[in-house]
DNA sequence: CGTCTATTTGAATGTACTCAAAAGCGGTGG
DNA sequence: CCACCGCTTTTGAGTACATTCAAATAGACG
């Protein structure tokens, strides 16, 4: 049952097996049904979730009502509005299920306890926050200095079947363009 | 002598005073004069400066050979190229002074030291990476959803006197933008 | 003072956007 | 089971914001 996650942390922080339990004892399982929201923009992140299966996307709706995709969350990623669930304040994110989803969650008070009573879990998540503020340093030098379809290739690269599970409308903001834009990119590069 | 840093880890994580003492004691300080290199792109990130005094920018050169600023480090900042540091692969970004530096700086020994051995400082590292995650995510946000002007109002709103030591290319840079275009903006708002 | 870099200004260009509409696809109900 | 409806994707034409190339002016540093 708890394969991918035990899998996840211990890519990061040696975890005794002891701990390891004690800590996916905290985890309560939650299932999604497709369009469900784990957070709804200017409400509060109550929780923060591990996507065992499953995909959500995380947007807020920009000037003109349009989604503005910042995240896209599959299988093995945490996912949570972490601005609303660290400073208790309204969310800046909309986190919607497009699968089907089976999570692990932790509310706000089982993470704090988790991170300062197990060795490794504050460790754990203090890497993970790292390694998600480096990637997303690079999408922003990716999205200044490169074009629309150097974007869309390199993030081919990096998730080569995301554009079977994610709709290119979605893609496409998550690229930081409109949709007619991917589309072209795509059916022009022939 | 510590009060800047002492207050910038006491607003994120309660240390007590004795273990305050003991990290400070592992701090080395480090002077850099003006355009200095902290690190520089292709080599190893082996230290993380708290910026005591003084201005860096990390940057990285993009295909045509431009500098692409990607993060501004004024006093009370913390600055180092995350990727190499925790990787121990080279890094992404140069890091230069801008101005002569005081820095409080930790090898990566001395950080996993602290981190593991001091109740609350790899919390504060974690709380520390949070918020960088989550204003790196609102950059990418407002790169795709504002226009220059937008952003330029946006980086004075937080950082008002930025303009005042920030050269205005480095700025246009940090905004995603060609100097040229910053010019055209910051001259035709009358 | 002279040189090098930064900033300003001009004109032409390009990438992606906007507005618009057609075609494709998928789910739902008659 | 097929017809319909809504949403997604495609395609076209005109537009806009920022870029590029170019050159002049201003400013900083030795």
């Amino acid at each position: 049952m708890f394969q991918l996650i035990k899998k996840n942390i211990l890519q990061k922080s040696n975890i005794q097996d002891h701990e390891m339990d004690r800590f996916t004892k905290m985890l309560k399982t939650e299932y999604l049904n497709k369009n469900d929201f784990f957070v709804k923009q200017g409400e509060y992140a109550k929780k923060i979730a591990f996507v065992n299966k499953g995909l959500l996307l995380a947007y807020t709706l920009n000037d003109k009502g349009n989604r503005r995709v910042a995240q896209i969350a599959l299988d093995g990623y945490w996912t949570t509005d972490l601005f609303s669930f660290y400073s208790g304040k309204p969310s800046l994110f909309t986190i919607q299920a497009q699968e089907d989803c089976e999570l692990f969650v932790l509310n706000k008070s089982s993470f704090n306890d988790v991170c300062s009573s197990i060795l490794g879990i504050e460790k754990f998540f203090r890497l993970l926050a790292e390694e998600a503020y480096v990637y997303a340093l690079n999408r922003i030098v990716n999205a200044y200095d490169k074009n629309a379809l150097e974007r869309y290739q390199a993030l081919l690269q990096e998730q080569a079947n995301i554009n079977q599970r994610v709709k290119q409308k979605d893609i496409a903001s998550y690229l930081g363009i409109e949709p007619q834009s991917l589309s072209r990119i795509i059916n022009s590069k022939l």
